[in-house]
DNA sequence: TGTACATCAGTGAACGCGCGTTCACTGATGTAC
DNA sequence: TGTACATCAGTGAACGCGCGTTCACTGATGTAC
């Protein structure tokens, strides 16, 4: 009624971006089809052509999405000052974590699983948003105190395993019934704390 | 000629194993067609029903299989008998795992694949394998002295820390050219250090 | 050892189905005058 | 404001294709006597 054309194509490509997110849930971007994504929006099979040129394009647009919600969460661990303010804020960080994910569900299990399991573009995208995390995370940890004397490889280790515990830690979180999340974290926060201390042991100990 | 009739279908099912391993590695177990596996065999689609109900069977005997390969390797890193020798062994270690994902990357790409691509029976069967392992590592290392005084909780965080580890770098060897498999090395080992060094001084420091 | 019969791995035709993509189209929205 | 024309999101028929699965079959291997 009052919408405008471009209004009604913008809603019809995030109805397409909607519809593919919640059917790549159930076995993934690479078995997806084109026509079960149409019939899900309520359009046409042909339709689509006029928003994307291949259900690859759909694919790479979730990409930059999840990662906007990603990169959110992610900023939460980085605010302390020093390690030991990190270890002391691990049990509040993987709260916080729990949290995103529990909002962004979609996005971040839209990443977990294309991330080994999507068409080769996806997965290509995929690992060099993670990395560009990676690398993000090590220029911040190299502004604590207590990371001083460290040499890049081990700035970029610790990194390495924040990141992919965190990414592991979501992978729990969305496989698991709600109920089971507490243990989730529980055990989360003891992995990131065993993590940490070896960090502020790094060299020192 | 000289082969009896069972041995003939013994290797027919090792040709359906083998071809659908190597054709799951270019897009997944999930998008795998029956025919594709058949046509690679160079049998007729109906004949494999003569070796297995369904593509998802097959799937699952390459999980056990996978997992022999898998044990094999976790074994190397059992060895030590007291964490500080851990420490000690991590470059070894590491080596070791970089050898053994060479000479059975199929097995091991099939698992990280699987286990977040597959279709349902086939994760979960995979999930489970790699809980025991966990399960197994925390066994023995209750057995470490230097771990006296760990709870349950603590000791499967560590051997949790462990497994992941080593998915984890299963997966970038995979992934990176052979030149890059040193480096690839030299990082996870740099990790696995600063992980043994949290456990050594966990609840000591 | 020789023969008659049973087994069963692999065959080949046929089926209905959902797929991606083509094409010419419709008709409401938008624009130029 | 009213009219004539342009745009273009969505339509619907049609195509050829590979899929999983059915079924009755063949013929070499294996077995009982």
């Amino acid at each position: 009624m009052t919408e405008t054309r471009a209004e009604q194509k913008v809603r019809t490509r995030r109805a397409i971006l909607d519809a593919a997110l919640a059917l790549s849930a159930d076995s993934g971007l690479a078995t997806l089809s084109l026509r079960s994504v149409t019939r899900e929006v309520g359009i046409v099979p042909t339709a689509f052509y006029r928003h994307f040129a291949s259900v690859d394009e759909v694919g790479l647009a979730l990409v930059d999405e999840s990662f906007v919600s990603l990169r959110a969460m992610l900023r939460a661990v980085r605010e302390p000052a020093a390690l030991d303010d990190m270890l002391a804020l691990a049990d509040t960080s993987v709260r916080v974590l729990a949290e995103h994910v529990r909002a962004q569900q979609a996005h971040f299990g839209f990443i977990a699983r294309e991330r080994v399991a999507g068409p080769p573009a996806v997965r290509a995208a995929i690992r060099r948003e993670i990395e560009l995390c990676e690398h993000e995370l090590t220029t911040d940890l190299a502004r604590l105190s207590g990371t001083r004397t460290w040499s890049n490889a081990d700035l970029s280790a610790l990194s390495t395993l924040i990141v992919r515990l965190m990414v592991a830690a979501v992978e729990e979180l969305l496989d698991v019934a709600p109920a089971r999340a507490d243990a989730v974290v529980a055990a989360t926060r003891t992995r990131l704390r065993m993590v940490l201390i070896g960090a502020v042991n790094w060299r020192s100990a």
